[in-house]
RNA sequence: GGGAGCAUAGCUCAGUUGGUUUAGAGCAUCUGCCUUACAAGCAGAGGGUCCGCGGUUCGAACCCGUGUGCUCCCA
């Protein structure tokens, strides 16, 4: 068969994706293997998978096929959510381009285009999971709107207001007058900027002219204000207790309160109140038993109440505002000030508090099993240090939850209501008839009518249901599989959602199973670009994700987000990590294409005696890399049992690339159209299979294909069980890196002298272990193109001297030497080798140390010296026969 | 304003109870190679005041204090 010059991704990759579907190898049925879940965060229907995703999948996938490969019965579970501002936004903004107002528009109806537009754009995000070889069971596939689902959330909505957790009032909260809705505070997003602090006087009603000033930021405001608010100890203003002032431009007569909440040193110590637009001043009417004037409506204009400016836009407002009170006088003074503004996660715009009646879950409760879940250690947070102190810092200062939204996308909230506004939470229109009637015996009214609360439930009351729900554990509780799947493994997920869902997932856990949802929660960094800047839709800064597979291949992009992806660190993304993920699919290729030139060329049965020198560099390389194998599949275990899955692939890639490629495969080439042993052959086939196998979850495709190619399987790669890893020989390990640090320092001698690599040299070695050299002297000069490798007792006149640990190398060629260079280059190596015994020597010489110094420390210390030694009378002697 | 984290090679980062031959990797850079798997490659090399200062210790990249700079979370 005639393999290609490269790795060719496309091809390749639908294959076997099609392939594994086709074997059901991502189907999971519970069965009496242990279980190994992930329900996959739900990226919104809205988008496409941002590169945040991608390594969030990536990950997941890794960990995923790991433990399928690992004799767990892995299960993960896609799905999306449905975004309930996002989505409603995009189909509004559809149904605009159609004409079509959404006012026009019956709920049902409206829901109809809503579900449409999610069978058409929702199936987007998949089709990237797909792409990307996500080993997802499909037919898992869930959605926050799908019916059981909807159940649930309405189910325990009921029981959470049973249960006294869920309760309706008219509370401050954070308004989207873009989507005209209420949004939970972890929906704001906070954002420091300048902004402009305006001193107004407002006249006193008093007999003289006389004014109080106060400042604002907002004279917009300014027609809600109800009294003004002066420290009651600020001497300058003592003299107006029962006083009135009157508002600006509306002639408002309002009081003059007293209380010690307003800082006397900020802006000029007096305060308005506008009790409908800030929330602290909120706090102050309740106390203070103000009137409440709402002049902002639900869009952002100005309402009726505020008597001028109705329907203008806030902002627009402001400023002709500002304009007036300055022509009219009572405009004083303006200064820089530098403030916070909150802007809707959703929708980019300026939140504004408003007074509204919405509903709320109680979080304190529901907070306490969640914190005391994670605290006790029932839930590993990765990387724990970092995260931990803000999840304890959110649960111990968690507010109440504002779920209700002004939107049609999502549950229906179940409260009716009858015509005096009396109010039952029921499932059904006929439950709360029922329970109404329960409530109300004395009531006669035969035909009742309710109404359905208008509003939705937040996204998120939905989405912490997820681990749960996805197998019916709300709407069936106790079920076979939620048993079996139930906690799910380990969720991984971007450290942003830390409140939204993470925290919450672990309430509604602990609240209807009674049990943590996961066991371990593995936090991924933010992706950001080169500059530095977080990847997001509105920067356009984040690359298209299928682009990228594209162009590298899904392998190379797994690669790439991988191996610069530090535990909860945040990852500087760059193209150029996903080319060395295609060279490393290439380096793989073009071992595999050295392999099948071998293949027609095998010889002989079984590893001859010792005698020819092949055999005898066959013996030692298939020993070595067996046990260089066996060392790095152990230590790859031990590094993702820690989550540290960067790490396990860069020593991975170091075992394919330089252990396996670049010693090992040199080692046992045979010699220009020379045949190779049949036996090491096969072996080296072992070795590439198992190295395909380790690579598998990072590289699924490249790796299936490879396995495929090496020769015909029986099995697929993807469900092929890890063997247990065998006992390491640290010795034959030492003699490798020994070899290997003696055919390094060779070659850089050849360099430095100039020597070409078809030149070959005569070798003498002086060691006092020649038995060390016997087992790897045929690599050696062969890896060094030595023709000649002798033992000697005594320095080699006229030859390239070099230096491994306490052995020396003479290096005998035609060549004519640089003795300048040989002499400089061993002089530095002397200082440097003093410099390093005087360092030595000063520890071993301090008392001190040797009295509290673990033995063993000490001994290795004195090995230094002993070593150190040797090497600087080798230096030394080397030296003399320069001169 | 409160809290958390980070600072190690040009860049991105390892460095696991303080002692692993006076700090490691990948990428980038430089030198030499079109060697028959691979130039998207091979063989080598150079490159560091471990952010500054102080302390603990026989010994500090690592522990403590402090200063500076950056990032994030919360108000």
């Amino acid at each position: 068969m005639e393999l290609t010059k490269n790795f060719e991704p496309a091809l390749v990759e639908s294959k076997w994706y099609t392939h594994w579907l086709s074997q059901r190898y991502f189907n999971s049925k519970p069965d009496s293997r242990p279980a190994f879940t992930v329900v996959i965060p739900p990226p919104n229907v809205t988008g496409v998978l941002h590169m945040g995703h991608t390594l969030n999948e990536t990950v997941q996938d890794i960990l995923v096929r790991k433990a399928r490969m690992s004799g767990f019965n892995a299960c993960w579970v896609p799905g999306s959510d449905h975004a309930s501002i996002a989505t409603e936004a995009k189909v509004v903004g559809m149904l605009k381009e159609k004409g079509i107002d959404k006012i026009s528009l019956t709920r049902e109806e409206f829901l109809k285009y809503a579900f449409e537009w999610k069978d058409k754009y929702g199936g987007i995000i998949y089709n990237q999971i797909e792409r990307l070889g996500c080993s997802v069971d499909w037919d898992r596939t869930s959605f926050t709107m799908d019916d059981h689902y909807y159940k649930a959330v309405i189910k325990v909505f009921i029981d959470l207001y049973n249960k006294g957790l869920i309760y309706r009032g008219a509370r401050m909260i954070n308004w989207d007058s873009a989507a005209k809705t209420a949004l939970s505070d972890e929906e704001v997003e906070y954002k420091d900027l300048t902004g402009k602090l305006y001193h107004l006087r407002y006249k006193l009603d008093i007999d003289t002219e006389e004014y109080i000033s106060i400042a604002t930021q907002r004279p917009e405001t300014i027609m809600g204000d109800t009294a003004i608010c002066v420290n009651p100890n600020d001497e300058r203003y003592t003299h107006l207790k029962g006083a009135y002032a009157f508002v600006p431009l509306i002639n408002r007569r309002i009081p003059i309160i007293f209380d010690d909440y307003v800082d006397m040193e900020f802006g000029t110590g007096a305060l308005k109140v506008t009790p409908a637009h800030d929330i602290n001043d909120y706090n102050l009417g309740l106390k203070h038993n103000l009137e409440v004037v709402d002049t902002i409506n639900e869009d952002g204009t100005m309402s009726a109440a505020a008597q001028i400016y109705i329907g203008e836009d806030r902002f627009v407002a402001r400023k002709k505002i500002i304009k007036e009170l300055e022509e009219k006088g009572f405009l004083t003074k303006e200064e820089e000030y530098s403030t916070r503004l909150g802007y809707s996660q959703r929708t980019g715009v300026v939140v504004e508090p408003r007074i509204s009646t919405q509903w709320f879950v109680k979080m304190k409760d529901l907070a306490e099993p969640a914190l005391k879940a994670v605290v006790d250690g029932n839930i590993n947070i990765h990387p724990g240090d970092k995260f931990l102190a803000t999840y304890k810092y959110w649960l111990e200062n968690v507010k109440d939850w504002c779920i209700s939204r002004q939107l049609w996308w999502g549950q229906q909230i179940p409260a009716w209501y009858d015509e005096e506004g009396r109010m039952v939470v029921a499932e059904t229109e006929a439950e709360a008839i029922e329970l109404w009637h329960k409530q109300n015996p004395q009531s006669e009214i035969v035909n009742l009518k309710l109404t359905q609360d208008a509003d939705v439930l937040d996204t998120w009351f939905s989405s912490w249901l997820w681990p749960s729900q996805v197998f019916k554990g709300i709407t069936e509780p106790g079920n076979a599989e939620l048993r079996y799947y139930y906690p799910t493994s380990v969720l991984v997920t971007g450290q942003d959602i830390i409140f939204f869902w993470v925290a919450r997932m672990v309430m509604a856990g602990m609240e209807y199973e009674k049990q943590i949802p996961f066991k371990d929660v593995y936090f991924t960094g933010m992706v950001r670009d080169k500059l530095g800047r977080k990847m997001s839709k509105s920067l356009g800064n984040s690359p298209d994700l299928l682009d990228l597979i594209d162009k590298y291949g899904a392998d190379a992009v797994r690669f790439g987000i991988m191996v610069s992806s530090p535990a909860g660190n945040d990852l500087m993304f760059d193209e150029n990590s996903l080319e060395q993920g295609r060279n490393f699919n290439n380096k793989i290729w073009n071992a595999l294409k050295l392999l099948k030139m071998w293949e027609g060329r095998q010889s002989g049965v079984g590893i001859p005696e010792s005698g020819g020198s092949q055999s005898s560099i066959d013996n030692f390389a298939l020993n070595w890399f067996e046990n260089r194998l066996n060392k790095v599949k152990a230590d790859v275990n031990e590094l993702m049992k820690q989550f540290r899955l960067s790490e396990a692939l860069k020593t991975i890639y170091s075992l394919i690339w330089d252990d396996f490629c670049s010693w090992y495969l040199e080692w046992i080439k045979p010699g220009f159209e020379q045949p190779i042993d049949a036996s090491v052959y096969n072996k080296t086939i072992g070795y590439f299979e198992e190295l395909m196998q380790l690579l598998h979850p990072y590289m699924p495709f490249v790796t299936e294909e490879i396995y495929h190619l090496l020769k015909e399987q029986s099995d697929d790669l993807c469900v092929k069980q890890f063997t247990a890893t065998k006992r390491v020989d640290e010795k034959v390990l030492a003699q490798g890196e020994l070899l290997k640090q003696v055919i390094t320092t060779i070659r850089d001698g050849r360099n430095k002298n100039q020597l070409k690599p078809k030149e070959t040299i005569k070798l003498f070695i002086e060691t006092d272990t020649v038995s060390n050299y016997h087992s790897i002297e045929n690599i050696l000069s062969k890896q060094v193109n030595a023709d000649e490798l002798s033992f000697t007792r005594e320095a080699v006149a006229n030859t390239i001297i070099l230096a491994v640990e306490k052995d020396k190398f003479y290096i005998k060629t035609d060549k004519e030497l640089d003795s300048a260079t040989l002499k400089d280059d061993l002089l530095k190596d002397l200082e440097h080798q003093k410099g390093f015994l005087a360092s030595v020597e000063k520890k071993l010489g301090n008392e001190r140390f040797v009295q509290n110094a673990k033995p063993e420390v000490i001994a290795l210390e004195q090995k230094k010296k002993a070593d150190a030694e040797a090497r600087i009378r080798t230096i030394e002697e080397s030296l003399s026969t320069i001169s």
